[in-house]
DNA sequence: CGCGGGGTTGAACATTCTCAAGAACTGTGG
DNA sequence: CCACAGTTCTTGAGAATGTTCAACCCCGCG
């Protein structure tokens, strides 16, 4: 966090709310209590590229990304990068900070211009031990997030490159609120690649072959237009 | 649960205390809030290879495995099975079932003849809120847990079948308590080929390149004995 | 307009999977 | 205690899938 823009949240800082408020694990919360928790969060910002943590720093807080995007990734010994979880608006990391052992297993990096809010674990254990509901939405986000890698990890191991690609762009598609058939990868393909386990090359191969097919339509670097979804999901 | 064995607890029921008092979520707790638990907690039994649920079950209830253990896989659209966890005594499942949809997406299946405990999460939610800390151990184990999927998710993705093996082996070994070099495998060779994302005939193989190498030696279908650690590590 | 990183393409290679057949183990019943 | 049956495991060969490395291209940007 060496190059990081910190700045302690005044209490009253109406421009820094969504940092608490917009952030679903909160927002059942009446404002007074939303208050209390602004005074113990802080935040900070990180530039497109930075890195936010590495495996292997120690840490006593909950990352929670008010704006912004940050790839989570590993590292296997020969040095090849698998993304795990790639966070937006809302999503929090660095759980594992609330417990004994405060040491990151992952590495962190700003995606773009990102903005980060912090509460250190003894904070938030207070909160938790006095506001049981938020542990409860916690829990639930975990629940969540667990099945999501437990199916990533199925999905790895069994499908393949061409249908996770295809599966994947699906979901993008899904997630889009503007309803047209254009989409916009969130990350290079390069991270894309490493976040569906493979390569760039096999990657790129099997979206040239989506377009031979008529499946999809590559516009630029990150814009792909879905021709024909339902082909798409029969790979 | 259809040829399961039920029953419900009694209330002072001290042969079935360990089903409470030996779950790591619990054992933080008092006698008097054991007793508690227990008063809410149906034990069930369930024969070797019998499902305990199917993916599609709805649910509403946590799973604590007493005795015995319990392979969660989910199935892949060609059928494939992927393991994503073995659960032992004191681990729990289901938790899923906490909130609004309690569909399983995965399924449970006895390996060993075994006992699981059983809370309704009506209950599991009172106690929750009544004992924060319980909230606390469960957020705990779930970091525990989704770093491990993370890495399985990493493992897969990056590493050849033959050091996840070596790996695998190594945990095993490094888990046992005798302190003889024989370790024994949880399950068959082809669970442990799907837990591992692989096929049996490559397991086999694998196996038998590490017996040619010296590594380890086989004897009879679930033991395997160590004869070189760390070359196994340097795979 | 040239530079640079990301992206693409090709060809050789490595790993793993599939299918099929045969062997070994386990536990069951005589 | 042995033999048998059923499963689990192993082995082989060929095919599919994906990786690697190297060269090239192109888009975006100063």
């Amino acid at each position: 966090m060496s190059q990081a823009n910190f700045c302690q949240l005044s209490d009253n800082n109406q421009s820094h709310l969504g940092c608490v408020s917009r952030v679903p694990i909160f927002n059942h919360l009446t404002p007074e209590q939303m208050q209390e928790i602004m005074q113990v969060v802080q935040s900070v910002s990180f530039k497109k590229g930075e890195m936010i943590y590495y495996a292997g720093d120690t840490s006593n807080s909950l990352y929670i990304v008010n704006r912004g995007q940050v790839k989570i990734y590993l590292l296997s010994e020969d040095g090849k990068e698998q993304i795990v979880r790639v966070l937006k608006h809302g999503d929090f990391i660095g759980e594992l900070a609330l417990f004994q052992q405060s040491v990151h297993e992952s590495y962190a990096e700003a995606l773009v211009n990102t903005q980060i809010c912090l509460i250190t674990s003894a904070d938030l254990e207070k909160l938790l031990l006095k506001y049981p509901t938020i542990a409860m939405e916690i829990l639930h986000e975990f629940s969540n997030r667990l099945a999501d890698s437990e199916k990533q990890t199925m999905s790895v191991a069994t499908e393949r490159v061409e249908t996770r690609l295809a599966l994947y762009l699906a979901d993008l598609y899904d997630q889009d609120i503007s309803n047209s058939n254009m989409i916009t990868l969130p990350m290079s393909k390069k991270d894309l690649a490493a976040y569906l386990g493979t390569t760039p090359e096999t990657l790129s191969r099997r979206l040239t072959d989506f377009e031979a097919a008529q499946y999809i339509r590559q516009k630029g670097q990150r814009k792909i237009e879905i021709l024909n979804l339902d082909a798409l999901l029969l790979v």
